[in-house]
DNA sequence: TTAAACTTTCAAAAGTTATTGAAAGTTTAG
DNA sequence: CTAAACTTTCAATAACTTTTGAAAGTTTAA
């Protein structure tokens, strides 16, 4: 297979997968895409080579580097912005970790503490109690496993980590 | 805070996460039902409680069913089928990351060792190589950490993994 | 200060996904 | 076998999300 043909397979499964997760088509066509180009793009890079106009761009930009994983490279020179993705990927992968804890894990703890707090003593409550209880609890679990791998070196995924799920 | 109302709380802020996430409204919404539901509930039952349609109902009913995270209860003498959750949420935890890995991990395995067995020769192709090469490396140990987890017995996460996390 | 180079915004259009409800299909009891 | 009780399907439509591109805004160089 030819190098450019390898690319573009990359770049549109990608994007494919993206949007059966949550993630919009182009934003992750251009993670795709500043992942494997060896030099920072600007935005009328991508929008040649993706096809897509210049709005897009922008908006799927801006949101790729609220996420921490894509960031502005500014080149002596030149007026325009840069923009080039994480390239080690342990490190995208501990960003894109925290962003969903703050994100998603965040506002599910609140709604179950609110529900907690609420102390329901009415007849049947307790199996509601329960639920609520036990979701809490996972959910506190969940929270400090990701703290503990946040917190960890950058080598947490080959260091200790990986051994006690991989080797153990 | 009544009871009434905290469930009400529960099942509709659960509805809004679902669809922040990459899961419908209304299957939310179900399992969520389901979940503070000490009975088992009828198509029927859960038509007039969510307020939504039959077809709906049936359709993500039987989506939260493939995801393995709800079951069918027959009850003697009736002839309609009831659904209840699972639930342990640990269980219910393990059986969503075992269909995630199926689902989202192995498509993606695929692709990137499509990728490197074409093996890119041409100028150029060093950095595409290196960046496919990685991330496959850690597609790779992502799922062998997930087997880790999956085949690890129900107490895995109060077990030793938490102590792992948490404890240490 | 001006004009060129660039970035951001936003309303309209296109595209996608979820929902409805009626019709078709299936199962069971008698 | 038949009718009632139930489940599934599916085409139409509603709701939501993404994309476009032109206009407005901002920054910089001269």
């Amino acid at each position: 297979m030819e190098l450019k043909q390898a690319q573009e397979k990359f770049i549109s499964t990608w994007g494919a997968f993206g949007t059966q997760w949550g993630i919009n088509r182009t934003m992750a066509q251009i993670h795709a895409l500043l992942l494997i180009s060896e030099e920072a793009l600007s935005a009328e890079d991508i929008m040649k080579k993706l096809n897509v106009s210049r709005g897009n761009v922008n908006m799927n930009v801006r949101d790729l580097l609220s996420w921490g994983i894509v960031h502005k490279v500014l080149k002596f020179g030149e007026r325009k912005e840069f923009f080039a993705a994480e390239k080690d990927i342990y490190k995208t992968a501990i960003q894109i970790m925290k962003e969903r804890r703050k994100r998603e894990l965040g506002p599910v703890l609140e709604l179950l503490e609110g529900l907690k707090l609420a102390e329901i003593n009415e007849q049947g409550g307790e199996h509601f109690n329960k639920v609520v209880g036990e979701i809490h609890t996972f959910g506190e679990s969940t929270n400090k496993m990701l703290d503990k791998m946040i917190k960890a070196d950058e080598h947490w995924f080959t260091g200790s980590l990986m051994k006690f799920f991989v080797k153990k």
